[in-house]
DNA sequence: AAGCTATGCAACCGCCTCGCG
DNA sequence: ACGCGAGGCGGTTGCATAGCT
């Protein structure tokens, strides 16, 4: 097979590095610069082989490493660029400054796709999961089956990306997926009716948190007028994450968005005093779901609301 | 308090790519 | 054109720690 791989020699140690190790490494790459690995950890008095120090400093020692979470805008590049490169994780690191590809890896594996499975969405085609929504081919096949049930389950579980993912999945088999999209604003123009649309907010124990910590912050996050659903629901989700930081609960692990407009979902749809707009903040937990949930009824200022 | 399990992440492994002689 | 080797990449492992029973 291959050849063996250079620190397949004895003597060389493995595992966990020493502080001692580190200042001797970072001390010559800084006299002398990266490159040469093979011959560095000779020069540099450390009996390591050269692809260790190399991932020593370019995951852990290189001064411009960023630390710390990962930022809002840090975990949507992370996806978008995996939904469009998949797990070329070095090509994705280099979009974002500061981070390495093993840390964006990590964090994909333990964190980003464990939210996106959570959220109905493949992580490694990025579309919904036909498992779940249980799309069967009759479904996909048979528009007249695009009943009130069905729609009110995809409601559910599709965010505003994965439906977007649902109707190009579903060009195939409509030569008009807005016909879909339609049918499903229809539908949810009905549940609303019937669950008569008053303003509402469903406090429970939680009422508290949100009152103190994360109300405010929607306050400060939400202009009224002029944004679009996309800006509404980065806002939100930007809330949340603020909430997070400053109580130290990682709301957005449990959490997936789900906004649902009953303007034309033309995107982006303008939010005024004339749209109706629900935003579903959902999460597995029961005693977080009803209380997350929340409206903005149509002629109803945004700031009245919250 | 002890044992077990889940999670996060640093580090390793083996294969691939590419430059050079 | 070919082989070799350094560097790079993505998948996987294993350890430390936190959380739970």
């Amino acid at each position: 097979m291959g050849r063996s791989p250079c620190c397949d020699k004895h003597g060389l140690k493995k595992g966990p590095w020493s502080p001692e190790e580190d200042m001797k490494l970072t001390r010559y790459i800084q006299m002398h610069g990266p490159g040469n690995w093979r011959s560095l950890p000779k020069n540099a008095g450390l009996e390591r082989c050269g692809k260790s120090c190399r991932l020593r400093w370019t995951n852990y020692l290189r001064p411009d490493i960023k630390r710390g979470r990962f930022s809002f805008e840090e975990e949507e590049t992370i996806i978008q660029l995996h939904s469009v490169l998949g797990n070329k994780w070095s090509t994705i690191a280099a979009k974002l400054s500061g981070r390495t590809d093993n840390e964006i890896k990590n964090y994909w594996n333990t964190r980003l796709r464990k939210r996106l499975l959570r959220m109905g969405i493949d992580p490694v085609t990025h579309a919904p999961r036909l498992d779940l929504l249980d799309l069967s081919s009759s479904f996909l096949n048979s528009p007249d089956q695009l009943n009130l049930s069905n729609l009110l389950h995809l409601q559910t579980l599709l965010n505003p990306e994965a439906l977007r993912l649902a109707a190009n999945l579903l060009t195939s088999n409509y030569q008009t997926p807005q016909l879909l999209l339609q049918k499903l604003q229809e539908n949810q123009l009905l549940k609303a009716q019937l669950q008569n649309q008053a303003p509402t907010f469903q406090s429970n124990q939680l009422g508290n948190t949100f009152d103190k910590q994360i109300r405010p912050l929607n306050r400060s996050f939400l202009p009224y007028s002029s944004v679009d659903q996309t800006d509404l629901m980065q806002s939100v989700q930007e809330s949340f994450h603020a909430a997070s930081e400053q109580t130290g609960t990682d709301f957005l692990e449990n959490l997936s968005f789900n906004s649902v407009l009953s303007t034309p979902l033309s995107s982006p749809a303008p939010l005024n005093s004339a749209t109706s707009t629900h935003i579903q903040v959902s999460t597995e937990d029961e005693n977080y779901s009803d209380f997350l949930k929340f409206e903005i009824p149509e002629g109803l200022d945004f700031d009245d609301f919250m």
